[in-house]
RNA sequence: GGGAGAGUUCCAGAGCGGUCAAAUGGGGCAGACUGUAAAUCUGUUGUCUACGACUUCGGUGGUUCGAAUCCACCCUCUCCCA
């Protein structure tokens, strides 16, 4: 359940309600953990640590492996990986896209072939519910096909229309799960997914027809994919005045700080992004001040933390010379150490635009912010 | 003392007359990464007055139009037999 508490502009300020965890805090950003773990060495116990609200999983990834049957007998995702917090799972629609060239799409769903060794699988909205089900998260997505960038507008426009087609079996099939004497999560919500690609036409339409079907949120799916951010801002825009106010928008997949911020102006809630964990293992750190590769070998020496500013783990007790040490030497603590470090950051942002928004100070915020985190430190 | 083999660009290690500034790894330096097939991938790694030039393959000298590659001697190292 939404609640919506203050706006400044476009942008809002609310609460969603989950079975599990409580209340989240919006504008958020959920950490990413794919198999059930945040790579880089994260458990769900360090997510707590670090001001994570809220988990996502993926369904294909977790299908394959260790299979959603497996999780479902140990009692749930939420039990499986210990983590008691809301959890959203991605429906494998992402995988439609970046599996691209180990799938087949058809009217009734897409034949993939695992990625682990090639068998056939099978996923179409029923099963993607079905295996959402299974794994017992508190928000399931919609199956759709995340398209990718460049698309044609007269592919962008069938493609949506089946992903709008698959919307509402989706919601049948989600309903009927709900109420089976043993499923895992009874309160499960299920969001909607907008595409269209780069095509506000077809983006307005897509949306007005999802918003008619009762989701309990709405997403907005396929950017980020390669177009630029002038453009996935004029998607947002175009979009936004056609999601119901009443209810939670997420910008999958996005993205960078100034996304996000971006993002926020435009009246969206929720974002999730592999960016930070990824990149974090690659070295590449996120301050207040601009990104750091703690990589680079100016860093050999340098007794600082990553950021002066920042509680994270890392910051409290390690200087920049060990961290790029650790790198160097292939130490796994690096990585941990590393991703903590960026989903912290990630977390303060998002309260940090809460707390302004809070104040009625988020122009202020966005003004100030906006580019400077992007910039190399 | 006798015999065999080896010395290549930061390291390991290819090359065995021209197409070699020299394969491939590693290391170094830098870049990319947006609902995670990613602890991955890409570029670069002799010098310079830089679409060309110059100095490199243990040392010195030689053969040749041309040598990291062939010859002679020297130096160093490894292994085997005494």
């Amino acid at each position: 359940m939404f609640k919506l508490l203050k706006t400044e502009g476009t942008a809002r300020r609310g609460q969603f309600s989950c079975a599990h965890g409580g209340t989240v805090q919006t504008p958020v950003f959920m950490n990413v953990g794919t198999q059930g773990a945040i790579k880089g060495g994260v458990s769900a116990h360090d997510l707590k640590e670090i001001g994570c609200q809220i988990e996502l999983s993926n369904t294909y990834h977790l299908h394959l492996r260790p299979g959603d049957d497996v999780v479902r007998q140990m009692g749930g995702l939420h039990k499986f990986m210990d983590w008691d917090g809301p959890i959203l799972t991605d429906s494998g629609g992402f995988q439609v896209f970046s599996l691209a060239a180990l799938r087949k799409i058809k009217e009734e769903g897409v034949q993939f072939a695992s990625h682990l060794d090639g068998h056939k699988i099978f996923m179409g909205p029923e099963e993607s519910m079905q295996i959402q089900s299974h794994l017992g998260s508190d928000v399931a997505m919609a199956f759709d096909e995340c398209v990718e960038n460049p698309a044609t507008h007269e592919y962008a426009k069938a493609s949506c229309e089946r992903t709008l087609r698959w919307l509402e079996r989706c919601k049948t099939e989600h309903d009927r799960l709900n109420t089976l004497p043993d499923t895992v999560n009874p309160k499960q919500m299920l969001f909607g997914i907008n595409q269209g690609s780069i095509y506000p036409d077809l983006r307005v339409w897509h949306m007005q027809q999802i918003a008619k079907i009762d989701c309990e949120g709405f997403a907005i799916g396929g950017l980020a994919v390669g177009e630029s951010a002038e453009v996935m801002y004029e998607i947002i825009d175009a979009v936004e005045p056609y999601m119901p106010k009443e209810k939670p928008r997420y910008l999958m997949g996005v993205g960078t700080p100034s996304n996000i911020i971006e993002g926020v102006a435009r009246g969206v809630d929720f974002f999730d992004c592999v960016m930070p964990s990824r990149n974090g293992r690659h070295g590449k750190l996120f301050t207040w001040e601009g990104t750091v590769n703690i990589l680079n070998e100016k860093y050999k020496t340098d007794p600082s933390p990553i950021s002066e500013s920042c509680q994270c783990p890392a910051c409290r007790s390690f200087s920049k010379a060990y961290l790029r040490h650790l790198f160097k030497a292939d130490e796994v603590l690096a990585l941990r150490l590393a991703v903590l470090h960026n989903l912290y950051f990630y977390n303060e942002l998002m309260a940090k635009i809460r707390t302004a928004l809070d104040e009625g100070t988020f122009g202020d915020f966005r003004a100030k912010y906006s580019g400077v985190l992007e910039q190399r430190v």
